[in-house]
DNA sequence: AATGAATGAGCCTTCATTCAT
DNA sequence: TATGAATGAAGGCTCATTCAT
């Protein structure tokens, strides 16, 4: 049984390896920013030798990507939640605390504003980006669709429309955690509620 | 007569040469971020040598630090149109159309997410765009207060969160115009209008 | 018995492998040069881990050295051919044809180019290329003096200065395979067997 | 008159900073190749920064490229000498003295040997050769014609035949100065002028 | 005020070599 | 015997900054 069960997890050690360093390179890249964060920082941070990373990413480069990859499934596992729901518009506004939250909190935003600002001039990051947007707000767009259906409601804005004021109302909360650190996110998180419900009974 | 009429031109000179460098520094910044773009670059973009950029600022740094500063000034600037107008809430609502496209023109978009994201980790920048951030939203507060004064009504939220969820809003069209390529501005802006409309009156 | 037979195949197994590694590293230096090949192309294109070759060869300098001293002696023999000949002149004079189509062989040539270089500024690589030279050239010397001897002649030229030209010669051919792609061998050939007639009859 | 014979050698600041670097390059090619000379080690040879030889030069491999055809260059005004003779059979015979030193020359050999070895696996060294031995040969088989006009003669081998047997024989002389070091260089100027004048009347 | 030559630290990356398994 | 993960010292190159002119 043991000779079983030990094989496994060792033949991964090349996936932790990965891991160690895309977390290194997070906390890095989140302190530094893509540019300013070197190879030498992230290897010490990852326990690893400069030399060894390059076993297991082709470059910085790859890196990056390979860590904005993980930080936008991540985003995205996030939007599974929803899909279940027997009632989807209680269930949406209810889940506006975690968004803010999730938004709000600083080191995220940090990494996350990165990425933004990355994909701006970077085309193959700003790829990666443009294509998890689209499948998150795709979800989001059935969703809402599915929440109307139940409801056997008929709306004159466009479904595309909304989700596009949405996220961009939960992406802005990454700025203000940074523009204003004495957010009362109780209150906004209170707000955001009613304005979300009134968007999505528009 | 002399050291008087002498001094004016000569410190404009020296305006305008810092000008120069600003200009070129922003297109640099833009287009490669603040760590990306190089001295080197700018000074060719500035029609200057390298060395005589030192004469205007200290260091990379202190251009970094003086954008940031102009940039957030034209931002700030922008708050002032509200002000004298009658009919505040009317104007402010007509004022999303212009807000949709300031936040939507990717070069401005582009340059702005580089300072959020620099603000993440730079002190420094961190400052300025706070403070800068608190004159743009104590203006949105005054203005919300006066606004309601002039309709004579009361409101259970408390202003400031309003201002922090109204600027959120268009912070996160920063995001939007590199997340979604294919945004409908218009559909946008006349969603915009309803929100905006909403929580004024909420 | 046992110890007998044992010992043979495992010794003549290691041999194998340290051929593997040589013919791998021929290939690799002639087309990356001694310097441009890693153990990491050699030990890839040996299919066997680099660590390995670390069994068979303390260096990379140790496989350059094996590289030199193995290919120094296909060059020596290459020489013997015309040892048991009844009529040397002839021989030689016929032998041109095969000369000609070695050194002008565009991998011979550039393995053989590799090792000169390298002899030019690492003395372990120029002694033994020197001694493989002087090995050369002291068996032509031989087989000159014994062709005079069959003719009976006498030559006021000293043998050994007609081997230098006549090799000199025979080396330069390495070069002209780079220089002029558009070489006419078999013109060059009739040309350098009149040369060399000329020269041994001299 | 001081000040207008001053400024042109100024300006020619850079030429002679071009020049430092290639003879400082020059040198440790010889001693280490290409691959085994570091920029380090040339910006120390010529006594300037690691990071100022970029102002001159875009990479390695430029100054390679550059050594390659500076060296070729003084190679082809070799050539020139032999044009305007009178009598260009004895002329060439006479500069067979010549062409032995050059070739034998330890530091030329060894430079020369380098580039050979680079040109079979870098296309644009190898272009470069090619180019340079393609004028030289082309001068040496003008000159061949010219001086079978001057006698009149005719001669069965083709002309191209002649000049690259020609310079394959001094070509290895490179090699030669390598393999042999007491080789006998007066002894082998009389038999190559024998056979040269044996080749040219042919 | 203005230049641009010059520096040298630091960056990303490669590679010969070692060692636990 | 054999692997390949791991190291760390260079290597080529860039760049913010300084300084003589």
């Amino acid at each position: 049984m043991n000779e079983i069960t030990m094989t496994p997890p060792e033949s991964d050690r090349a996936a932790q390896r990965r891991h160690q360093v895309l977390d290194a390179a997070a906390i890095c890249f989140r302190n530094h920013g893509f540019h300013g964060a070197s190879m030498a920082q992230i290897s010490k941070t990852a326990g690893m030798s400069p030399g060894h990373i390059y076993h297991y990413f082709d470059s910085k480069e790859a890196i990056i990507a390979a860590i904005v990859d993980r930080d936008l499934e991540e985003m995205m596992e996030w939007t599974e939640i929803f899909y279940s729901s027997d009632d989807i518009l209680q269930t949406m506004v209810d889940g506006v605390t975690c968004g803010v939250d999730a938004n709000t909190n600083p080191e995220c935003a940090a990494l996350m504003l990165e990425i933004m600002a990355e994909s701006a001039r970077n085309p193959q990051v700003a790829a990666t980006v443009q294509k998890s947007n689209q499948i998150c707000q795709q979800r989001l767009t059935d969703l809402l669709i599915k929440e109307m259906a139940q409801r056997g409601a008929v709306s004159s804005v466009d479904v595309q429309v909304k989700t596009d004021l949405i996220s961009a109302m939960f992406d802005g909360l990454l700025m203000k955690s940074i523009h204003n650190p004495t957010l009362d996110k109780d209150a906004l998180t209170v707000l955001m509620r009613k304005v979300m419900l009134f968007v999505l009974t528009l």
